[in-house]
DNA sequence: TTATCTGCAAACGCTTTGCATCGGA
DNA sequence: TCCGATGCAAAGCGTTTGCAGATAA
């Protein structure tokens, strides 16, 4: 498991990250994925539109929705299921999420194994290959201001 | 937490956990409560649509996301991010989820603890509430037949 | 050269909203 | 009686699709 975060600062890694997963490399592709591995997690393919039609590559709507589910098929970004849009994280350091119930926010939760030793019997009979945990509750600063904040992004 | 899924097979018992929820019970909600608490799990907002509209309350799909969203607020009833559409819950039951990568197949999984100890150091700060676990993998008849099953609920 | 990606716009599916009417408490 | 639920239809939003033209390999 790569974490590509880290190492792919440079335009060069980017594009090494997609031939080591047999995508093609176009600059729309680089955008996408250059924005979500340097800039911003948990972007939504709307904020994602925004940013790259703001800088130079430019790409339509479909092209950014294209480019993601060929980022997620290859295994290079992560779909969360967050609110109503999904969002997308180039983060593959494993972690968790946790949602804030009070203003939406979705935040990173630092990794720990799941039980998998607990899941075992329940899970018998399948495959498992991943886990996604999501804590909800609310978050650290509404539990300090005590009101709802803006609904939305924080992490 | 009850379980309604277990005690409320009569209509008084639907009636009665409106009352303690503090809802107003109306027919149309008695319908969409008393066709997740006993027939369907998982089921879409448009399949509780499509069954209330076979039987007798007949209600309009406004009235169907009302009734599911007065039902989410009081606890009654538990959504699922699944896939594009949302599903929704009556089994207060403690359960996790399996989702097959293959076939699209939603299933329960026995409830297990979730390793909070683990997770205490990860979430400090914060007042987490509720801790859903998805597990993906590959489902045991998808296993067998080798194949792609048919793209849907099975649960 | 050729398979495949891009871009535009329109379509699509799920969910929400506005408003007049109805009905439970 | 009165606040809130219902029903209809239309809008809203995120996502997908169809097709002609462009482009990476």
């Amino acid at each position: 498991m790569s974490t590509l975060r880290e190492r792919a600062d440079g335009p060069a890694e980017i594009a090494r990250a997609f031939r080591a997963a047999g995508l093609r490399y176009t600059p729309q592709r680089h955008a996408v994925l250059e924005f979500l591995a340097k800039r911003h997690r948990h972007a939504t393919a709307d904020e994602i539109l925004a940013a790259i039609n703001h800088g130079d590559p430019r790409a339509s709507r479909a092209t950014v929705y294209n480019s993601l589910h060929a980022l997620l098929d290859a295994g290079l970004v992560r779909e969360v299921g967050g609110g109503a849009a999904a969002r997308y994280d180039a983060n593959l350091h494993r972690h968790h999420h946790f949602v804030c119930d009070r203003c939406g926010a979705l935040e990173d939760i630092d990794w720990f194994d799941p039980p998998l030793t607990a899941a075992r019997k329940a899970l018998a009979g399948r495959q498992v290959t991943g886990c996604d945990m999501v804590f909800r509750g609310v978050c650290g600063s509404c539990l300090k201001s005590g009101s709802r904040a803006g609904k939305g992004e924080r992490a």
